[in-house]
DNA sequence: GGTAAAGTTTAACCATGGTTAAATATTTTG
DNA sequence: CAAAATATTTAACCATGGTTAAACTTTACC
């Protein structure tokens, strides 16, 4: 019962997937900052680092940190696929909003079966991107790169697409919406006031000015064709 | 990380729903028939009696079995509810057919929120029955009864509608789609041999003879026009 | 009605995944 | 470069939900 014939736990996967985000930052994962990204002590996490570890999910070097190893990657790759395929789908077939799909997501991807995964795939046609403009990894095990740089440290002048939001601050998104950003949109940074200060962007014919703070949750990049006019693809 | 938040553990949720369908045929559930039900140890099943005694989940008096408070089979229905509108969604949206949305299901009810609740409910255009033939309770803790009798101890010469079937059995929901027997269809008994013999039955123009053992997984009544023509509703 | 069988509970144990406090490494800094 | 600060690990503990074996009730039957 306890049990219940998964191979991996849910504990364990959402482990495995904390520690594969993180190492796309740093080289290796340490103690502490895991700990913090799962809500947990420190102490927990050094005891299932050692489980993990022989289960040859990671390599763990005492006091060093830890790094997953393509077994992990592989689990950890699964459920991000989980993860992001739920949200697309509970935004297109049950009307979700952006800010809604990640708390709904982040109990779902651990209870689906393969086959569901597989419908719900289907069923989107495939996609690669979720509601944020995360990429959705295969089912083999690949999986694009993130895009985008952070509009927090955009330059005045540029003309830039909105490729991706910071998908776990429900907050930040609903803000988002009401400024009138959305993925894909293109803007034009008209101002970034120094001292951390606000951003100034044109949507169309809008002026919106938001804080750096909320900029740091939004990711752009250059419009590939910055002569014409935006195209606004948000609804 | 283990208690997650929740209120009651998706163990508890499974001993409280087995119960409350073990209860609606014995007045008291005992020890040994909820272990076997769960796939568990007589043992376990005391400690988790005590357990939900003590939360005032049921009344339990040692050696004569337990029965649910009114708090127990509230909790219990709200699973169920989960449990029949995801298996109706699975069916409806994403196509599963009746012999693979049980175990789902029975993953997906523990994990969803009252707002997921919500939203297949409306999808669904707030349902009354499962597919397969099961009401769904409402969300303030209400079930309708249980309808058919067993088409197992059916006496030949009646007209009868197909109201429900067992759920949990895949290999006898395939079989029951084979021979063409779906929710809702009109038939006619026209043989019932000894012995728990076989059961001949008249479907539209095709005449199928079923075993006593599959007839046990399908509940009839009484065609409410026993004169008229049958009509088929299955698809 | 006593005894055997069946059912139930208790006891001792295990694994998982948490906790806090103390001990030990590592890193930073004056 | 030593001391202080920080990070990490260990140890002892807890709760949940399981196990098996032994003890104890209840039921069934001669």
């Amino acid at each position: 019962m306890a049990d219940s014939g998964k191979l991996v736990s849910a504990a364990v996967e959402d482990y495995v997937k904390a520690i594969f985000k993180l190492q796309q930052e740093n080289e290796k994962v340490s103690t502490t900052v895991l700990a913090r990204k799962l809500g947990t002590s420190a102490a927990a996490v050094t005891k299932m680092m050692k489980q993990l570890a022989e289960n040859k999910l990671l390599d763990y070097t005492p006091y060093q940190g830890v790094r997953l190893t393509r077994s992990g990657e592989l689990i950890a790759l699964e459920i991000i696929r989980h993860h992001r395929l739920i949200e697309l789908y509970l935004q297109r077939a049950l009307g979700y909003s952006w800010d809604e799909v990640d708390a709904e997501a982040e109990k779902l991807e651990h209870h689906i079966s393969e086959d569901f995964e597989d419908r719900i795939d289907r069923m989107l046609d495939f996609p690669t991107r979720d509601p944020h403009g995360d990429p959705i990894p295969t089912r083999d095990g690949w999986m694009e790169a993130h895009r985008g740089t952070s509009l927090a440290t955009a330059e005045p002048g540029q003309r830039v697409v909105l490729m991706r939001v910071k998908d776990s601050n429900p907050e930040a998104l609903r803000l988002l919406t009401q400024l009138g950003l959305c993925l894909n949109i293109e803007m034009e940074i008209l101002d970034a006031q120094p001292m951390n200060g606000p951003i100034t962007l044109k949507l169309g014919d809008n002026v919106r000015t938001i804080g750096r703070e909320l900029a740091g949750h939004v990711f752009i990049e250059p419009c590939t064709y910055p002569d014409e006019e935006p195209i606004i693809v948000c609804s």
